[in-house]
DNA sequence: TAGGCCATCTGGTCCT
DNA sequence: AGGACCAGATGGCCTA
């Protein structure tokens, strides 16, 4: 990793070599108040007041540096007390432009890069935060698990619109926060008629896969994965800890609708012999495999793509699938 | 050891 | 000119 750190000998005053306009005062992310203060009441003397700011070194030579809010700051500060009085430089004719050194032009592109270095450090800081403080609103199970970046995003688009249905519901929706936490990790986006099939029509067999009919056994493979349960294992399977045979049914049911779709003869088969491993029958999903399923296939990619249910084609209604069968 | 996740650096673009 | 925002590149850490 490359570091300015490492080619600042210290030596160039940039309060002298620098324009006017650049006064060399960096916002940072243990500054952002100082710097707000100064933007939204502050003013003049008013700076004055302000408690001397400790100024640790922009990037540590060779590591990553601390993300201790209000810690201290890379920022020198302006008018702190004891610096130097500041230059009057001419304007207008009595102007005389400076050549400069091409030393010096380096040396000023280096500051202003590690300017920008530290205001998008302080800005992914402030997006990371935003981000926890989702992170902590929301509900895992188990209540340890830490949602990746992506996953936080998911699931609270998915809890918020399940909190809206409940509000609209006229109480009988069997509501399952580790289901749809199950649902979220494998890549679905919660619509209506999803949420329906998960929490209202009691869990008709048919009901999940029928409302999601992009889920494919692909997927039922990746989400297992996520459980730690063998695929070998015997159906009905025994109930490890944070995976239920609630959702295996329902993975399960998705997985004999991708069957249907892509073995024909495998799903008449998984039919017959309910208790067959289902490895057995599909398994790693070859190109050739791949007709009419997704092809950017969450068995491909260890983070599902966010499945818009909507943009998936309508089906028959999950009563009249099921008298099919 | 490969792959996922993450933080950071970097240069480009747009806006003020 | 400088700051905000963005996306690509890179390297470290962790886990299966």
């Amino acid at each position: 990793m490359s570091c300015y750190s490492g080619f600042d000998d210290g030596s160039f005053d940039f309060n002298e070599s620098l324009s006017s306009t650049d006064s060399g005062f960096e916002k940072s992310y243990e500054t952002t108040e100082y710097t707000a203060g100064y933007k939204m009441n502050l003013s003049g003397s008013d700076l004055k007041e302000l408690p001397p700011v400790m100024t640790p070194p922009l990037m540590p030579e060779g590591g990553k540096i601390e993300f201790t809010p209000g810690l201290g700051t890379s920022t020198p500060i302006k008018d702190a007390p004891g610096a130097k009085p500041k230059r009057k430089y001419a304007v207008g004719k009595n102007r005389v432009t400076r050549s400069r050194s091409p030393s010096q032009i380096i040396r000023i592109k280096r500051h202003r890069r590690m300017k920008a270095n530290d205001r998008e450090r302080n800005r992914m800081h402030t997006l990371n935060e935003a981000l926890e403080r989702l992170r902590l609103a929301l509900p895992t199970f188990p209540e340890d698990t830490k949602l990746t970046k992506i996953e936080t995003l998911r699931f609270a688009h998915n809890y918020i619109f399940s909190l809206e249905q409940l509000l609209e519901s006229d109480g009988t929706v069997n509501f399952d926060l580790e289901k749809l936490q199950s649902v979220t990790l494998s890549g679905e986006r919660v619509t209506k008629e999803l949420f329906n099939a998960l929490f209202i029509d009691n869990l008709s067999p048919y009901s999940f896969a029928t409302a999601t009919p992009g889920f494919t056994s692909q997927d039922f493979y990746h989400s297992m994965q996520h459980y730690s349960v063998s695929l070998t294992t015997p159906y009905p399977p025994p109930e490890p800890p944070g995976f239920s045979k609630q959702n295996y049914d329902i993975f399960r049911s998705a997985f004999q609708t991708a069957s249907r779709a892509g073995h024909p003869q495998s799903y008449d088969y998984l039919q017959q012999h309910p208790g067959y491993p289902m490895t057995n029958l599909n398994g790693p999903v070859t190109a050739s495999d791949q007709g009419g399923i997704h092809q950017s296939s969450s068995f491909y990619n260890q983070t599902p793509p966010w499945r818009e249910c909507s943009e998936l084609p309508i089906v028959e209604p999950a009563h009249q699938f099921c008298e099919r069968f």
